[in-house]
DNA sequence: CTGAAAGCGCTAACAG
DNA sequence: CTGTTAGCGCTTTCAG
């Protein structure tokens, strides 16, 4: 066992709470008291115990973070930009995967719930409003701040992205690079997706371009999904020359099966996705996407998070999109 | 405030200890009063303090994890193995971020020590054996699992790849495939770098193929610096007509930087990477590359790390080493 | 400026 | 089977 300020105490022959004081530098102690403290705390090489302290003060220093899958970039970037706004003040990110799967999502966000967790970040697998894992905060009045994913008509602080506008941007791009056969290899039944595939349909309708349902095939999150979309889309006569993707790595996959199939990109078919992952220029093709600015997502959620931490009186909810932006490169450039 | 067990016990008129008991199914209680208790802590939305509970229990469920640098998809795929092997018992994990720094490493320990995390798994930034943040763990006899970097010397448990095979194997491939002159984008003066350097040294010496310095460049960690690199081996002359670069992100760099001065990938440099990154087969050209198994890695080390906290006696120190395979791909592929 | 008392919410050890 | 007594290590009053 380590020391504690008994110790350090009764080693001094001082009484505990000036030690626990000092060590705090609390105004009421004395300089060379202090001094003493520090050098015998440093000498035994002690550190205050959080468990202890945060059972006092009510607060553990812990933000909690439930992402749907660590292993996409995109993810990866949050957690890294949560991690950056909050480090500096001395708070540690605690990370929960639910494998975009809503029972999981619950049982973690229980789990940060009963660990006291002074607030929790969450990119929700849940399609519905008000899922069991948002009862559960509610319940427990944990400030908590909804990141990338929205749970349709739920009032909440959220960061995220114009989905739609995603959908506008990319679509309008491509038409106006000269693609007349877009298709839309779609993401899942989630706000997201949803958002970009609207973007999609009404991109084409400002254009005087007719909405194909059959451009339209589902690909999920991953790169592996992408592909087998992709190879559906190249079973359509007449083939689509551009395709709007979910995002990179969907977006990676299907470029992956139409190199395979001895197509040219962008010459046959233009490609763009969204989210700009940091190995999007590495690509094949370099991936022409819409950034949405990953990192500062993460830092901006962090960022309404201490917002709430630091204010007794729950403000309005707040909800900060942050301005999606095209990248051209090579996968939808020139004729 | 959230209900506390008090509260259900007068609410239901027994002892405190009966509630205690009751909620963990401790055997000596009755079967239905222990119903009526769970009843009733649904009722009022009760969850456990953990907090409190860790306080007396001298255990948080907690698991620290430093790594340098969470964008890497290397360290992403390590935290997702971690979490997969540790969700299911329960414990979470914090991470934090040490940006290659040691500084600020050896503060993150402290901080993950304070907070009593049960046990940390590290992989460390710090060059030398014993640094600082080693000094911390074993002053506060922290159970900690090293992972991917090994401090020189240092006698601890250890979880990451034979980097001297990875050398040899990366470097044997280019030479069996014809390649003449090889040079080496190398990693910085951690473990891992020093012992993918000596592989590749190794490999040139088996084959009597002299080593030549200047074919040896500084890479570091990130696509942009291997891109920068693989520019100063461009101005070589003669051209190297291959490449072992040391991780995938830095080959990754490089072929844009081969492919931008109009040469071909692996026709005039053949390019082999390690650590096979998820999107490495969908780069400009899917690129060669040594498996390391990164996601295996975090869950071994999680593995270790339980058995050391599983039992009291600190067994020998255990080193296990991931066996790397050659996955070959067309950056490196025929003539 | 320093210290004594009380308690955060829970559990371990033992007594009824 | 149930309850009582302590106490985890720290901080927050409030009195010296």
């Amino acid at each position: 066992m380590s020391a504690r300020m008994k110790d350090i105490a009764v080693d001094l022959g001082v009484s505990l709470m000036t030690v626990s004081k000092a060590l705090r530098s609390h105004k009421d102690i004395g300089e060379k008291t202090r001094a003493l403290v520090v050098q015998r705390a440093r000498e035994l090489g002690y550190r205050p115990n959080w468990i202890a302290r945060s059972l006092v003060t009510q607060r553990t220093d812990l933000v909690g973070l439930v992402v749907p899958d660590l292993m996409h970039s995109f993810f990866a970037e949050v957690v890294t930009g949560v991690a950056k706004r909050l480090e500096p003040l001395n708070y540690h990110v605690v990370i929960a995967n639910s494998n975009e799967d809503v029972v999981s999502e619950a049982r973690q966000v229980e789990l940060l719930v009963a660990r006291k967790c002074d607030g929790i970040i969450l990119a929700s697998a849940q399609p519905a409003a008000r899922g069991e894992s948002i009862r559960i905060l509610e319940e427990h009045k944990t400030p908590y701040v909804l990141v990338d994913r929205r749970p349709r008509g739920l009032e909440a602080h959220y960061v995220g992205v114009k989905n739609e506008e995603i959908g506008v941007l990319a679509t309008s791009h491509l038409i106006e690079r000269g693609c007349r056969r877009i298709a839309h290899i779609r993401g899942p039944e989630i706000p997201t997706g949803v958002g970009r595939l609207t973007g999609y349909r009404s991109a084409l309708n400002q254009h005087r371009m007719k909405f194909r349902p059959d451009y339209v095939v589902t690909g999920q999150h991953s790169d592996a999904a992408g592909y087998q979309a992709m190879r559906e889309l190249l079973r359509l006569r007449p083939l689509p020359d551009g395709v709007f993707c979910y995002n990179d790595p969907v977006a990676a996959g299907a470029m992956k099966a139409i190199l395979e199939v001895g197509l040219r990109v962008p010459g046959d078919i233009a490609v763009i996705g969204a989210g700009n992952v940091h190995y999007s220029d590495l690509l094949r093709v370099p991936l022409s996407t819409i950034d949405q600015s990953s990192s500062l997502i993460g830092e901006t959620a962090a960022e309404l998070l201490l917002e709430c931490l630091n204010s007794k009186n729950t403000g309005p909810f707040r909800s900060v999109f942050i301005e999606p932006r095209l990248i051209v490169r090579e996968s939808s450039f020139s004729g």
